[in-house]
RNA sequence: GGCGACGUAGCCAAGUGGUCCAAGGCAGAGGUUUGCAAAACCUCCAUUCGGCGGUUCGAAUCCGCCCGUCGCCUCCA
């Protein structure tokens, strides 16, 4: 398939290098909850992991945790938690979150706090090479000396000097140029720290991120992904650090970045307080519907937070449901050949992931697949390809599940009972009044030439 | 200020030189079906791709300018 990576600025064929493909992707700092730019990210990375599984390839892919930061320690203090117990409440919950939204778990989900003698043997050997120093100003920080590696800026396309330009690049007393960026951290009395050569302290933000890469997918990994936001200064710093220490380039083959989440035409950022957390999408909103709804755009241009725009998606997943569940009377002796639907679904998406035409393809299938039925023709084979397909974005196809306050399903069946009942006396008034409580209760009711079928909207 | 992205029907959104002068979803109109519905099916729904110029036999697609929106440059998926 082909690609689009943020380094070479162009789409290429992507194989791995090695037997699996490798794949890093940036995962979330455990301070909050996971709102729904998070989502997006996940998604996306999601469905490449099962879009390269289904292509053939064997995929390993790692997303970390930041568990230990000032957010963090910010948080725990308010809450009157550790900073342990604040990390491991929002790991879980994000756990949760991308359970409920069908986002398969990562290979490896490593957490900063776990890596800490990896850090340093990199911050170390960073050091050596004259790529790092310890601040002249014995605070116990570690810097990276930014000037050292003469490719820096390649990745997000800037020079050092226009970072130069930068008014608002703090000038920290121990650094010997300003867009030096930390490494190892001296901790402030009652902060989480661990013991280093350069004193009691905790990772920087950056150097977590290409220690847990090379711990588990090696020197050189074929995808780093993340979002849009993360390029610079994070992916930069962490590509400097990757190079410089181990001398391999690339550190990463290709470079895959999400569009970023909008919330009334601004990003939805911790920042801004603009946030809708994935659970607050995930109480209105089905999974398939939020997916379709991230997926119908392309994952590297921006997405507009729209309620009412998820909300037609509902409608649309129910199509899919549809097409995929209700059988044929198959007496036609005709099929309907879902082969040229799954070729064209692999053509599309080995363009550079193009999901808005991968669930257009999905669509056309089901479209066939309804009109095969209404011919009478068989299409039992056509319905496992659109499950298949579906199932490559992460859409369950599956109905909502009855909630504690409604019907139970024995409570639909009796009242469908009386309603043919009535029906059969010609009592419509009496049949379309079980319609409409059925209606108002989220059931929706189909007279067929079989008989009365029923399903949860 | 520097760097970058984008502007396609009522809404969302693919398509980046002819081989599709524009996919798919939602909404809408008419029809088939139905006791009436719902779902499904059939037909229709952008002579046009922010504006103005240019390149080309040919442009939504390339170039220039203008207008508008947004991102990064600071923690952020």
């Amino acid at each position: 398939m082909k690609l689009y990576s943020t380094l070479t600025r162009d789409k290429r064929d992507f194989e791995p290098a090695g037997d699996a493909v490798t794949m890093y992707v940036c995962g979330i700092t455990a301070s909050n909850s996971s709102h729904v730019g998070h989502a997006l990210s996940s998604v996306v990375f999601d469905v490449l992991h099962r879009y390269l599984e289904y292509r053939g390839y064997a995929v390993r892919r790692v997303q970390n945790f930041t568990d230990v930061d000032d957010k963090i320690i910010a948080r725990a203090n308010a809450e009157g938690l550790s900073p342990e117990e604040v990390a491991e409440k929002y790991v879980q919950e994000f756990f949760r979150d991308m359970d409920d939204l069908n986002v398969r778990r990562a290979t490896e989900h490593p957490r900063a706090t776990n890596e800490i003698p990896g850090i340093i043997r990199m911050i170390e050997g960073l050091i050596e090479k004259g790529n790092a120093y310890p601040a002249a100003d014995e605070s116990g920080n570690v810097y990276f000396r930014v000037h050292s590696n003469p490719e820096y800026g390649k990745l997000s396309g800037r020079t050092v000097e226009e970072l130069l330009e930068g008014v608002r690049i703090d000038v920290e007393p121990g650094k010997e140029a300003p867009p030096d960026f930390a490494l190892w951290k001296a901790s402030k009395p009652g902060e989480p720290s661990w013991d280093s050569p350069w004193g009691p302290g905790r990772p920087g933000w950056h150097i977590e991120c290409s220690a847990m890469a090379l711990e588990y997918l090696g020197e050189t990994i074929d995808i780093h992904g993340g979002g849009l936001d993360l390029a610079f200064p994070h992916h930069e710093n962490e590509l400097a650090q990757s190079e410089c220490f181990t001398g391999q380039k690339p550190f990463a083959r290709f470079w895959v970045h999400n569009g970023l989440l909008r919330l009334d035409g601004a990003k939805m950022s911790k920042s801004l307080g603009n946030l809708v957390t994935v659970r607050d999408a995930l109480d209105g909103y089905s999974a398939d519907a939020i997916r379709m709804y991230i997926l119908t755009s392309h994952y590297r241009g921006p997405l507009l937070y729209d309620e009412d725009n998820i909300g037609t998606q509902e409608r649309a997943s129910r199509r899919l449901r549809q097409a995929a569940n209700v059988a044929s009377r198959a007496d036609s002796g005709k099929s309907v050949d879902p082969a040229p639907f799954r070729e064209h679904f692999v053509e599309v998406m080995d363009d550079d992931l193009n999901t808005p035409q991968g669930l257009a393809v999905i669509f056309d299938l089901a479209h066939e697949i309804n009109r095969g039925r209404d011919a009478g023709h068989e299409i039992g084979a056509a319905q496992a390809v659109l499950r298949e397909l579906s199932d490559v974005l992460g859409l369950t196809l599956a109905e909502p599940e009855a909630s504690e306050a409604g019907l139970s399903d024995a409570d639909v069946e009796a009242r469908l009972v009386s309603r043919t009942e009535a029906r059969s006396n010609r009592e419509f008034a009496a049949a379309d009044a079980i319609r409409d409580e059925l209606i108002a209760a989220g059931i929706a009711i189909e007279d067929g030439p079989g008989g009365t079928t029923w399903s949860r909207v």
